[in-house]
DNA sequence: CGAATAGTTGAAGCCGGTCAAATGGTGTGG
DNA sequence: CCACACCATTTGACCGGCTTCAACTATTCG
């Protein structure tokens, strides 16, 4: 089993060159690990958060909560992402978190994170571009359900999260854990739930993937790519994976 | 007329309390000063930046060309913003970004700005925060287009303009220019031009506002908050200006 | 075994997209 | 000064896709 620091160091060190000190400094950090159960809520919109989350396993999703009662899910986090790192400076979440399946979070008090950030600034860099990497999904995330039709926006969310939980190391084969309802789908996406179940078929019937027990298949890359007008260029902040096929 | 120094440091100063020095490193910052005509595209998808922009004056867009020629407007930017100072950390632009009315925009090399966040390290949590209240604005942008209905996404989106071009102190009374056309305002919400046209039509004459000629008017706040289901939350990353009703 | 939840499928109706045409303002050139 | 072209806006009519609603199935868990 990794450990939480290993994680956090993992992931970071996909797009910045980590000291050994920085890494020293990481592991000296206080991690308060927690495991929740699916859809536990852990932060709520409006909290004021003093702790920033680092998912250690399993999936994580952030979702606004609107006036009229309706769910909206904004991104999806996975191993080694930091779902909350723009907490250090809102005074006020604007939305809030919870486990997607079973799922495993370490809590970094903020504290400690400005004093290594002011010890070792590449550190503080490392998580800037982290936060950035979160920026480039949210806009991806706006053009996918503005702009795409129902099969394209239904393809392009599966690769991308297919592609990170490559870039995460946690695809084997060609499949992968993703414990993600319909209802989310469509609460993802903007399509009703009737809608979310008639597009997934199309796309199982397409033969290039498939979502079953919680878990994504991924039969054909590149046409799945095609169907969801998918480039990971967006995701490019990384440290570019080996290609995909 | 305000130097282009000045802006920056008046919008930093928002939300961070900049001591002397980090003033005086600012403007020590070379500033490059170009005008641009409307929709005048001064940085494209695919660029590998080597210089941060500022607006000036006049505002700005950002957007996403899809594969299939379609165009997706992300953010507008208004006076003090730094529309791509997500640049600074990212390869290669996975969007855009144009003039929307004529404005004028500084350019400063990404060189300088590293050595000044070494130098300030509070410049640099600063700018950080900049591009943590734009990635606030991308979810709410997912949201208002996913999951509000018609009218509601578009006084969302004009209470948001408005409310930020208040905290740039752009609004002279009850108004403020904001130079987009319907089309463009379809290419943001998601929506047809026909479609832009019968909901603003409808905002119109539920008196809470007008937007003509490119000058929009607040008449209701109250009442426009209320249909765009807008709270300034996700904004309070800067410091809350006074109520606005 | 029964209740609850997730998924599947069908039918009906409407909202918003598409297409088309008319209006109005602006700037250019005759 | 008028004629014309061009562009943004406005409005109407049609149509299709998506939402809504409902019923039914499958699976899980007490």
């Amino acid at each position: 089993m990794e450990k939480a620091h290993d994680v956090l160091i993992r992931n970071l060190g996909e797009h910045t060159a980590l000291a050994d000190d920085d890494m020293a400094e990481i592991r000296a950090l206080t991690f308060m690990l927690r495991d929740f159960a699916p859809n536990e809520d852990f932060i709520r919109q409006g909290d004021e958060p003093e702790h920033s989350a680092l998912v250690v396993s399993g999936m994580v999703a952030r979702y606004h909560l609107l006036g009229s009662g309706r769910r909206q899910y904004l991104a999806f986090h996975l191993t080694g992402d930091l779902p909350d790192a723009q907490g250090l400076f809102i005074e006020q979440m604007d939305h809030g978190l919870s486990a997607l399946g079973p799922a495993s979070v370490a809590f970094i008090p903020h504290r400690e994170l400005f004093i290594a950030f002011r010890r070792r600034p590449t550190f503080a860099l490392a998580v800037w571009r982290e936060t950035l990497l979160d920026a480039a999904i949210f806009r991806e995330a706006i053009t996918n359900n503005s702009a795409r039709p129902m099969q394209a926006r239904m393809a392009h969310l599966f690769c991308e999260l297919f592609y990170r939980a490559r870039a995460a190391q946690l695809v084997r084969g060609n499949r992968c854990r993703m414990p993600i309802s319909l209802a989310q789908l469509g609460e993802t996406l903007g399509m009703a739930i009737a809608t979310v179940n008639r597009t997934l078929a199309d796309l199982r019937r397409s033969g290039a993937m498939d979502l079953r027990d919680g878990e994504l298949v991924v039969l054909k890359w590149r046409e799945l790519q095609r169907l969801g007008d998918f480039s990971a260029a967006y995701l490019y902040l990384k440290r570019q994976s080996p290609p995909l096929a």
